[in-house]
DNA sequence: GTATATGCAAAGGATTTGCAAGCAA
DNA sequence: TTGCTTGCAAATCCTTTGCATATAC
């Protein structure tokens, strides 16, 4: 479980960074921020500072088990690796995220960044939108 | 010139938006930050606050004059809207950037948020990569 | 003349850092 | 033990705001 991702990381295994990284893990909707993971922390009743959440989600992205994402606005919010190539449709709404995975995209992006003379190494797309759930709401 | 793009836009002309207008268009890469344009003000001898730098270019995002963009980073950059629709390279060495247009990724782009039943309004595409010259400075 | 815009300083939110105390290996 | 980690508070960074003064039309 996750001792082994974190050994494998070369990260001692802590009690913040396996509460963290649980939390991350078992969320429905795989996007949280900072602030989010502290919440959820003192929910759980843990005593873990907000500098440690910081400090802790920063290593996770070093250590490519959580991407960080900055949607619009100042926050920054993470999501698991192992979930895979895809990208984001964001409503502008409600701020929901829906996730989707094309081919043709990327396949394009990887010419372009050739064809520039680039050597890739990563992109982010995000599609902003109002979503059909958000267009009924207002009715 | 200037005068007439802010009063198109609703915008009173007063000395700072003309001047922080004008910096924006004489600018070699136009993608400038606040912080950047504050610095040009003061090169020039302007006696125009950071505030009001600020609050100009919120202003000119929301008239439709620049559009703000987020590349890695806590900082916003802005760039003329006149330029037209492209996308932008960034180097992750040197932070230069470089901006394509690609239709086949609009068009899929297009397609994927009706797809989604998403109202599309806006997307933001940015391919990280290395320049072929920050390649050749490392050499 | 009057509403809007500006400058300054202070406030704000998100994130980072310094440092002493705590824990994993 | 011994160095990596944590908590806390203070610091930092970018950006926004409050308010009295200055300015455009």
């Amino acid at each position: 479980m996750e001792q082994n991702d974190l050994k494998k990381a070369g990260l001692k295994v802590t009690l913040p960074r396996v509460k963290i990284l649980e939390i991350i893990e078992s969320n429905p909707d795989w996007h949280m921020s900072a602030e989010d993971v502290y919440k959820e922390l003192l929910n759980r009743g843990e005593d873990i500072g907000l500098a440690t959440v910081y400090r802790v989600l920063t290593q996770f992205e070093g250590a490519d088990i959580l991407k960080r994402h900055q949607f619009e606005g100042g926050k920054s919010v993470f999501e698991l690796i192992s979930k895979g190539d895809h990208d984001h449709l964001v409503c502008i709404k409600t701020g929901s995220v829906e996730e989707f995975h094309d081919p043709i995209i990327q396949e394009r992006i990887a010419a372009i960044a050739e064809q520039y003379d680039f050597d890739l190494t990563d992109y982010s797309l995000v599609i902003y939108g109002i979503s059909g759930a958000a267009r009924v709401k207002k009715k």
